[in-house]
DNA sequence: AATATTTGACCTCC
DNA sequence: GGAGGTCAAATATT
C-alpha cells in the first residue's frame, strides 16, 4: 500500500506541476508536455500495479478500507501510510515552507479537504502547489480571538468628505479594518521582465494597486492590490506582492478573499473549466501580445526546466471570453435582454468602464 | 474625461 | 510607539 500511495502521490505531484507550468510559461515545448504526461502515466500505472497486486494478494486484509485521520481500529495503518507518503510529497518540497501554517497533526483536516465547486483561479493556485515554482501555502488567518481585532470603525455623523488632511483632522473614515478574516493563499511566482522592470506574471484577474509599503526588514516594499471591479460587486478579494530578498526574481503573492465578480478575468489555459457552451468568439478572443524576451530574463527560477522556455513570452491579456459561457446563459433577472449586454460588450472593446456600467445595474438593484 | 498609480496620512493591532 | 494595512488627494496614463 505504501508504494501505491507514494506513486499517486508523485503522480499529483508531477500533475501540479506541469499544469503549473502550462497556466504559467508560454509557449509551452511539446517535448516538455510529452515528457511530463509520461511521467505522470508512470506514476499512476505503478499506482495500479501496485494497487492490483495488493488486490489480488491473498495477504490483503479483510478490512481494507482505509479511513484517513479516523481512530478507530483498522484505520491506523492507513493513516500512518497515507501521512508517510503525504510527509514525502511534503519533503519534496511541495510545502517547504509551509509548515509553520500547515501543522501535520491537522493534515487530515486541512490537507484533504477539496472544494467542492473550486473556484477556477483558486484552483488553479491550490493545483500550483507541488513545486518550488508556484508554490502555493494556506494560511488560515490570524483568529480573532481577542474580541477587539477587525473591528469596524464608524464614522461620525456628517464627517463626510476628503479623507486627507493634517494630523488629527480625521475620523471619517467609516470602515477600515485589519487582518482579513478569511482564507489567505500564499504563491510565490518568478518575475516576468517587460521592458526594463520585472513584474509578477499575470494571474488573469484584474487588481487595482491601492497601497504600497515599505516593510521593516525588507528590501524591497510591499504593494496592495484589490480587485478592479470592487467597487461594483463588493468583490474582496485582494492581493499582495513582495519581492523576495533572498531571490528578486521571485515575488511571493499574498491572495485574500474569493472573487465575487463576474467579469474576474480569467486566463485563457483554464478554457478547459469552462462549459461546454462557452463559444470564443474573435471578437472576444483574448489580446496575445508577443514581447521578444531573452530567456535568462524571464526567470532564474531554477525550478523552471529551461525547456519550457522560449525566446518569445506569450502573455494572455485578462480576457472576459471564458466566463461569457457562463453569465450569457444565465438568467440576469432584471429582465435585460441578453443580446444587449453581450452587444454592449462586443461593440465596446474591453473596457472595464463598459464592463462596470453593466454589472452595476445590476449590483445596485 | 475616465481610469490607474503614487504616496503621505490615517487607522488598527500588537 | 511601531509596523503593517488602507484611504484618498494628487498625479500620471490612456
Amino acid at each position: 500500500m505504501d508504494e501505491a500511495l507514494n506513486h499517486i502521490f508523485e503522480g499529483c505531484k508531477l500533475a501540479r506541476n506541469l499544469e503549473t507550468s502550462i497556466r504559467q510559461v508560454f509557449p509551452i515545448n511539446p517535448d516538455y508536455l510529452l515528457k511530463s504526461s509520461e511521467e505522470i502515466i508512470t506514476a499512476f500505472n505503478s499506482a495500479s500495479k501496485s494497487l492490483n497486486s495488493l488486490i489480488n494478494s491473498p495477504d490483503l486484509p479483510v478490512n481494507s478500507n482505509m479511513v484517513i485521520g479516523g481512530s478507530g481500529e483498522g484505520s491506523s495503518h492507513g493513516a500512518s501510510t497515507f501521512f508517510q507518503a503525504l510527509n514525502l510529497l511534503q519533503s519534496s518540497g511541495g510545502f517547504e515552507q509551509s509548515r509553520t501554517l500547515f501543522d501535520t497533526t491537522q493534515l487530515p483536516r486541512v490537507g484533504l479537504e477539496m472544494p467542492a465547486v473550486p473556484d477556477v483561479a483558486t484552483a488553479g493556485m491550490e493545483l500550483g502547489g507541488g513545486s518550488g515554482y508556484g508554490n502555493v501555502f494556506h494560511e488560515a488567518t490570524n483568529a480573532d480571538v481577542s474580541g477587539t481585532r477587525g473591528r469596524v470603525r464608524v464614522a461620525p455623523e456628517g464627517s463626510s468628505g476628503s479623507g486627507r488632511g493634517p494630523a488629527g483632522s480625521s475620523g471619517q473614515r467609516s470602515t477600515r479594518r485589519r487582518r482579513d478574516n478569511g482564507q489567505r493563499m500564499i504563491q510565490r511566482v518568478p518575475a516576468v521582465r517587460t521592458g526594463n522592470s520585472e513584474m509578477p506574471p499575470d494571474d488573469g484577474y484584474t487588481w487595482r494597486k491601492y497601497g504600497q509599503k515599505d516593510i521593516l526588514g525588507c528590501r524591497f516594499p510591499r504593494s496592495y492590490f484589490r480587485c478592479t471591479h470592487k467597487n461594483y460587486y463588493g468583490c474582496e478579494a485582494k492581493k499582495q506582492v513582495q519581492r523576495l530578498d533572498e531571490d528578486p526574481y521571485t515575488y511571493e503573492i499574498v491572495y485574500c478573499g474569493q472573487h465575487s465578480c463576474l467579469t474576474s478575468t480569467t486566463p485563457l489555459l483554464i478554457s478547459s473549466f469552462a462549459p461546454t457552451n462557452t463559444v470564443v468568439t474573435s471578437a472576444v478572443a483574448p489580446i496575445i501580445t508577443t514581447t521578444t524576451i531573452n530567456s535568462s530574463n524571464v526567470t532564474t527560477n531554477p525550478h523552471i526546466e529551461s525547456s519550457m522556455i522560449g525566446t518569445a513570452l506569450v502573455q494572455m491579456q485578462p480576457s472576459t471570453s471564458i466566463h461569457l459561457g457562463n453569465w450569457l446563459t444565465r438568467d440576469l433577472g432584471e429582465g435585460r435582454p441578453v443580446a444587449d449586454m453581450a452587444d454592449v460588450l462586443f461593440n465596446s472593446g474591453s473596457s472595464s468602464s463598459s464592463m462596470d456600467a453593466i454589472f452595476s445595474s445590476q449590483h445596485e438593484n
